[in-house]
DNA sequence: TTGACAGTGCGACTAAGTCGCATTAATCTT
DNA sequence: AAGATTAATGCGACTTAGTCGCACTGTCAA
């Protein structure tokens, strides 16, 4: 637990290592997919902590600025959160399973963005790429 | 009225040219920027169409179903609309004066997203890329 | 071990959208 | 032009997702 990288950037930011914040970190490395609030309160009741509606969001939007957490706002879903040590990667959403499925980041792709966003003078600070369709299974 | 595109659509459709619908079409047509349901009933009211807030869902979904409005769902905010026929496009979203920017369809960037579609073994239905950052007059 | 205060639980609140159902009005028929 | 048909509407109650203030509590450094 003192050599788990995000336990030490929290500790090094003097923030406490709470029952809620350690149940929710373990629900977001537990998810293989992108978690709604409401999944991960579920997934933090489910094992054993006694934790409030309204705390899962306050610490999942506190995880987020401290860099832990990361917000997957996919078109019409609700806002989720996925666990932010896996590199960056977009998502591909099949509309038969539901499933959410990530996709690496392909280095035309990143260029192309970055080109485009040169073209109408923008500052990029953050970009969306989504897919939505079927996946293998369900084609 | 009768030449119009999108009312020859309706009519040939079996549907009906109704107060609402005209009302709501004429507001995405003023909008130079997606609307939220909420800011096309407000303007169909200030247009002097009384109509409910359920109907201004309503209709927005019916549109949206027959083609004519496109839904826009920029990660992090409500649902929003604009006209269909303005051609294939992406936006870019400017975090400090909240505008809403047209970005044009760009070959390679269309490309890229076809390639990774492919190399994830998933049939794209719909894509979205979108830009949040800050737009010429913020920077 | 204890004081300070970050973090929590509770509950009331808001925003965005949905739904059923009785009524209205756009279009069709005659 | 009047009546019939039924798509579309208004109303209001409901849901879902998230927010907020405030009194209380649990973590941790001294
Ligand atoms: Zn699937
Ligand atoms: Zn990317
Ligand atoms: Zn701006
Ligand atoms: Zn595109």
């Amino acid at each position: 637990m003192d050599q788990d990288p995000f336990f030490r950037t929290l500790r090094a930011g003097g923030h406490r290592l709470t029952q809620a914040r350690m149940a929710v970190i373990a629900a977001l490395r537990k998810a293989s997919a992108p978690l709604s609030a409401a999944e991960i309160l579920a997934s933090c009741l489910a094992a054993g902590a006694r934790i409030d509606r309204a705390t899962a969001y306050r610490e999942l939007e506190f995880l987020a600025s401290s860099g832990i957490a990361l917000p997957v706002r996919l078109e019409g879903r609700s806002l989720r959160y996925e666990i932010s040590d896996r590199g960056h990667h977009h998502h591909a959403v099949c509309l038969k399973c539901e499933n959410i499925q990530e996709v690496k980041a392909d280095a035309a792709l990143e260029a192309a963005e970055t080109r485009v966003a040169k073209r109408v003078g923008f500052t990029v600070l953050r970009h969306a790429f989504e897919l939505f369709g079927l996946c293998k299974k369900c084609r």
